[in-house]
Formats: structure tokens, C-alpha cells, sequence
DNA sequence: CTGAAAGCGCTTACAG
DNA sequence: CTGAAAGCGCTTACAG
């Protein structure tokens, strides 16, 4: 029904090897027999028909499986953009797919997909795989990486230093003064990632000899987000006994939430009312107003370093690097010294 | 290398065919060399080869292509939720590739690669494919359809009524009591958007006998971006004889322009200072402050619509419908009665 | 420089 | 219920 490089072969009165040869430029060929092969090509609209290449030539190691998700907002765009950016530098497909975040049935239907388009490495967006699911890859000689993430599984992975974050966000804040600071969005109980920012969260208050109490660790939904940032507000208002003084949001969201919920308060954010520094870096920190402090990841960054590192990876599918990716810190209206 | 059918054939002592039949559940076999197939496969660590699949069996209508691009800010993540959620109902799958937003070039590679996947429909989310693209589809007998925007070119669209936005929003602002008002943030000369919502404007400003002053046009970057809201304000402080008193801003980035830059200005936003409504009804009217009042879009509406066209129109590909999706208005903070 | 032939892995009438 | 065989469209040694 469509084109073949039979009807071109038929049309010019060569056979189909020699068209395809010409089409891809490979082995020998007159540029006579080149210039009428392109131009019957384009005039009977000729496509090639990428199952029968890919079946007939099986590229190893040619595209790249990446496994998004769909969330309000999403920093995973910067880290696409860095995945495409080197994978066209170097010359290799990106087949993106969605599946749903912590649905492990989701994720599983994803990567059997991936694993039945031949592709060479697939990596996980802040999806969080299970042991089944990259042993699977593993088995099936596929390279799995996070990125972005980090788990507890035996992974590769590409991400900031979470600790390190925790680290300076709260050092920072108590450089600038803040003594009573919180921590709020992330579950340090319940994954990786909350875990370590929350292990540095500790270890800067106790550089400076605080104790965390209780109260200031906000959990809300545990997902990083906007709304765990609006409820925390709520709660330290409604327990004036905790008095915390700064808030180390686990993601740029949570910490908008803790300025609109200071405005929703009816006491906008001011210095002096309550210091707060996100993380990530995402566009949300230079249209909030105020500006937000925040820890910022380089995703572009990330991006292009997984689809290095998974290229250069090869067949070592089981190969576990775990890779962390600096970050900076860019201060702006929501840290000012404590008055 | 890897395993084939033809290993679990050899394994169960049954021909391919069987195994394929059995893999598939098509066609007659009994229970127990189901039985064994299945565990052979299991066994092997078995994945279908797609290629192959695909190329044997040419699925008419199976897969769907989506063209996106990357933004700072992007609503079609909206628009992809309600295309999954259509197509797998439909079990159609889909394929999602980047291109650059008004980069032709760009858009003809990925159109090709698109083609040569053997995709029955290509969506356009708020890309602009040129009439050649288009053409070349068609040609390929694959239909091409824009979603979320609409061209001047023949093709079928799945949008939003564009003029019908522009005249609602204007009708809001001078129902609430506001007659000088600007329109900030698309070009009604440059893009066809621009042009019906502007239309809409226009038209909505006439039936309040207002003629429009040429200075209450602001076109920033013609990108409908938060930038050309921020330039606004400037503009509007500048230049205090123009004295708008509201604005329709072509986006909900550009309505948040506008309320920062007056907040940039040292007058933050107020009933009284300048009353705005934005366009898409994007998580960022509800986490401003104040809240944006917003023409809100049915984006999910409008991704599933598409698919359900682009299914329905089956091998039609030369048919040109354009349908517009509903959207509400979500009066907010960001439009009081005019005091 | 070009062609005949085999093969990639799977599917599907067609026989039996 | 099962198998032999042809074929999907392209690629690639191998000859010539």
C-alpha cells in the first residue's frame, strides 16, 4: 500500500539494494544511479518503514527509553531538555513515555514497551522503579539509571547531593540568623531523597548546637508539594509554642506554599516574618513575589549527564554509579537577615 | 542474542506459529501448550520484538504521534493527560516527540521520523506545522491535526473558541465597571490566536460603545509570555495619559506579568490599581497572589477530543473539521467591580 | 558499481 | 489443535 523501496527499485530499474544503499548512503554507488534513486524517492513520496530497518539491521544501542510522569508542575522539562539536547549531539533516539508515578503496575506496562522497542537504557524521571522492574531490565540486558532521583535500589542514578542541599539550605538560613527553623514537604521516613536532605538538615542545626524539635519537622502529603507548604503554615500558626523562625522547603513548591500561606494569613511575607528557601531552581522562584531563596538543581545538567553515562554504560547493564550533579545556591527576597 | 519465539518453540517442542498464536491469544490451542508457552516465556525472560511485530502484522490505526515542544511554562501537560487518558480507553497508542516550537525544520524531522513510525495521526500541540509538512502527510495518508491552537492552514484543529475567549474576558471587565481596557501579550497581526481573541476584544469593547486606543495594545514578545505582562506594567506606568484601568492578558503567565509588575512598581495590586483576567485557567491562578481570574480551558477536554477526532476520521485524511472545546470563567481575586 | 539471496522475528492464511 | 510456508520491508555480506 505505501511506498517500498521496491516501487523506487521498479522505477529507476535497479535493484533493492542498490536503493538502499544509496538511501543511506552507504557501501558504493554511482552518483548517476544516487541522483535518480533521490529523485524517484521523493516523487513517489517514499518513506522508509522503520520496523523493517530496525528488524533488518538491529541497531544496538541506538535509542534511549525515558520514563516521565504527569505532575502539576514539573521540573522534568528542564531534565528533558538536557536528554534531548545530548542525545541529538550524540546521535542517538529518545522515546519518551508516561507512566503513573508510585504505580508500580503503571510503570511495569511502561517498561515492557520499552523493553519491546529494543531500546538500550532506559531512564527513570523521578519514577520510582522496584527491584522486580530493573531486574527485569537488567535480564533483558537493558541499563536502567534514575535520574533526577535516587532510591535505595541497587541503581545507577544521576542527581543532586541531597544531603548537601539539606545541608546548605539550612546553613545557609542559619548563617543569615534563623535558629528555630523547620523542615517541610518531604517524608524523611519514606524516601530516599527526604532522607538525606533531612540527614543534612540535622547536621547543619547541630554544627550550630540546635536541636530540632519535634514540631518542626511538617510532613504534609510527603510529595513536595505546593499544598504541604500552605498546610505547614496553618499548623505553625495554630501552635504559636513552636515559633519556628525559617522553613527549609524540600521543593520550590512547598516553599510558595509557605509564602502564600503567610499572605493568606493576612500577614504577608515580611523580614522578620518567616525566612523560607526552596529547592530546585524552577521558574516558580523569580514569579513568586517575593522572589524565592532556593537550592538550584542543575537539570539540564542531569539530563545530559544520564544520557552520557547511560551511552557510555554500554552493555555493563549492571553497573551501579551513582552520580551527583552540583547544585548552587541563589539567594533571593526570601532569606534576608534575621532581624 | 536476545530470545525469540522461536527459542520457547524449541522449548516446548511446538512450532512458532503456535507460540505466536498462544502469545497473542488468537486463533485455537489448547490450555495446556498455553500452559507450558507461557511459562517458557517466563522462563526465557521472553519480550515480544516490536519491529518485527509490527512489520509482519502492520497494525492500521494503532499508533498515534504527538508533536510538543518545551516551554517554561506548559499547559499541553494538561492537553497529553486528557490524549493518554482518551487513548488508552480507545487502545490506541501514543507517541510523543519534541520538536522546536516555530522551528520548521525541526518540525519536517520529526514529522519524517513520525512517518516513517508508521503513526495513523499526527496532533500538533501548539506547534505550527507549514503547509509543506502538512501536505506531506496527507500524502503519506496520515492525518494531521492541530490541538490546542489553530492555523490559517487547512487542517483540522481541536481549540478553544478563541474569539469567543477574547469577547467573554472583555465583557467580564466591562461588566465590572472597567471601560479603559489594554490588550496585553499576543500579536493580532502574527498569529491567528492573537487575531481571534482580539477580534473578540474589539468586538466586545464596541457593544459599550469603546473604541479601542492604539495604545492599549501591548504585543511584548508576541509569545503570550509572563515577560510581555512585566513589560506591560512598565509600559502602562510610563505612558500615565494611556490610564488603562484593566487588562485582557492573552495568558495566565502574562496575567501574572501584570500583577508582579505592579507589585515590582511599589503599588501591589489592589482593588482600584488595575484589574486583569488571564487565559488558560493554569495552576498559576490559584497560586498567586491575589488569584487570577482566568478564561479557563478544557484542556483535558480538548487531548481527548483530538483523539477521538483523529480516530474517527480514520483514512480521511484530506478531512478539515474545526472543533471548539468549551471553557468556563474563573472569576478570582484579580477582577472586583471597579471602584 | 550492482544484484541475488538470505535473513531479521513475527504473523497469518492455508492445510491437515 | 498444530505446523509448514510465505511474507512483511529493509539490510548486508558475498559475488561478480
Amino acid at each position: 500500500m505505501s511506498v517500498t523501496i521496491k516501487d523506487i527499485a521498479a522505477a529507476v530499474g535497479l535493484s533493492t539494494a542498490s536503493v538502499s544503499r544509496i538511501l543511506n548512503g552507504r557501501g558504493r554507488y554511482s552518483a548517476a544511479s544516487a541522483k535518480r534513486v533521490q529523485a524517484a524517492a521523493a516523487e513517489l513520496g517514499y518513506f522508509k518503514n522503520r520496523s523493517a530497518a530496525d528488524l533488518a539491521s538491529p541497531q544496538q544501542r541506538r535509542t534511549i527509553g525515558v520514563i516521565n510522569y504527569l505532575a502539576a508542575t514539573n521540573a522534568n522539562d528542564q531534565v528533558i531538555q538536557g536528554i534531548l539536547a545530548e542525545a541529538r549531539e550524540r546521535d542517538v533516539e529518545v522515546t519518551i513515555m508516561y507512566a503513573q508515578r508510585d504505580n508500580q503496575a503503571s510503570i511495569t506496562r511502561v517498561v515492557k514497551s520499552m523493553i519491546e522497542r529494543q531500546v538500550f537504557a532506559v531512564l527513570f524521571l523521578s519514577v520510582r522503579p522496584d527491584q522486580t522492574v530493573v531486574d527485569t531490565l537488567r535480564q533483558a540486558r537493558i541499563y536502567p539509571q534514575e535520574v533526577a532521583s535516587a532510591s535505595d535500589l541497587n541503581i545507577s542514578s544521576v542527581s543532586s547531593d541531597d544531603f548537601q542541599i539539606g545541608y546548605q539550605a539550612t546553613d545557609l538560613l542559619l548563617r543569615r540568623g534563623y535558629r528555630r527553623i523547620a523542615f517541610v514537604g518531604a517524608d524523611p521516613q519514606k524516601d530516599i531523597i527526604g532522607r538525606y536532605r533531612y540527614a543534612g538538615y540535622t547536621a547543619a542545626l547541630q554544627a550550630y548546637d540546635v536541636t530540632p524539635a519535634k514540631e518542626w519537622l511538617f510532613i504534609g502529603d510527603g510529595q513536595y508539594s505546593y499544598h504541604s507548604g500552605l498546610a505547614a503554615v496553618t499548623d505553625f500558626s495554630e501552635h504559636p509554642q513552636t515559633a519556628v523562625d525559617a522553613v527549609f522547603a524540600t521543593s520550590d513548591d512547598t516553599a510558595l506554599g509557605i509564602v502564600n500561606g503567610l499572605y493568606d494569613l493576612g500577614r504577608p511575607f515580611s523580614p522578620g516574618s518567616l525566612a523560607v528557601i526552596g529547592v530546585d531552581g524552577s521558574s516558580t522562584c523569580t514569579r513568586a513575589r517575593p522572589q524565592l531563596s532556593s537550592m538550584t538543581q542543575s537539570f539540564d545538567l542531569i539530563g545530559r549527564t544520564a544520557v552520557a553515562e547511560a551511552v557510555h554504560a554500554g552493555d555493563q547493564v549492571d553497573q551501579i554509579k551513582r552520580i551527583e550533579i552540583p547544585f548552587t545556591i541563589e539567594e533571593r527576597q526570601t532569606t534576608p537577615t534575621k532581624k
